[in-house]
DNA sequence: GCTGCTACTGCGCAATGCGTAGTACTGTGC
DNA sequence: GCACAGTACTACGCATTGCGCAGTAGCAGC
């Protein structure tokens, strides 16, 4: 199975935690998320996370001269976007639980 | 979040799994995958993911007459469908461990 | 023979991550 | 000052895949 279609459904819910550590730009996140160990993810994936999000609300934006480049675009979250993380994070928690015991049962002995 | 995306990437292995108890059909794979908590599968996901599987080579197939009803196409595992469940299972551990890594952090509380 | 449960198939849609290309700004080396 | 690399973002189209809905079909009970 290719991990990149694990991401989906869940990249959103990644980039929101990444922010709720701090404010953050698409490129910067790009990179947290590989540090983290998210290491396939695409930029454009990431860039297109930031805009739906932000067109959802669930983000603010602010722009930030770069000495080493072109402006930032920051994004951060607001209360949307917090109460959003937290839904999400519960969903995922409880779905990766109903995974992980249905996998138990088969783990390579 | 709509817990349907983060079935994405996922159904293979959950279907896989629940084959690797014992051979099964679509129908019967629906309920019990419903069971473990996966309620919000359609039957039409099972069984395009059957379909899929099978196509790629990783089940055998053989038609099972019934008593209740038409006749049951039963899929079981071959060794292709086994090394996919174990490297599945471990491509996904890993990934939840991950993304609960991530999340920790930010925890309600 | 109509209804309901079982069992499967087919079609088209929507969501979303990815690849590629393009724009644009800054600093470095020549 | 020009090419180039690194930074930062945008746009376009594609592929995968789960879902909704409709359709086919067998069997049981009334």
């Amino acid at each position: 199975m290719d991990s990149s279609q694990l991401l989906k459904g869940v990249l959103d819910l990644a980039v929101l935690a990444v922010l709720a550590e701090r404010d953050s730009y698409g490129y910067d996140v790009v990179r947290r998320l590989r540090e983290v160990g998210l290491e396939d993810v695409g930029d454009a994936s990431v860039y297109g996370t930031l805009r739906r999000l932000f067109k959802a609300g669930a983000l603010t934006s602010y722009v930030v001269a770069s000495d080493e480049g072109p402006h930032r675009k920051y994004y951060g979250l607001n209360d949307v976007g917090r109460s959003l993380l937290q839904t999400s994070a519960k969903t995922w928690t409880s779905f990766a639980a109903t995974m992980n015991d249905l996998l138990k049962e088969v783990d390579p002995g």
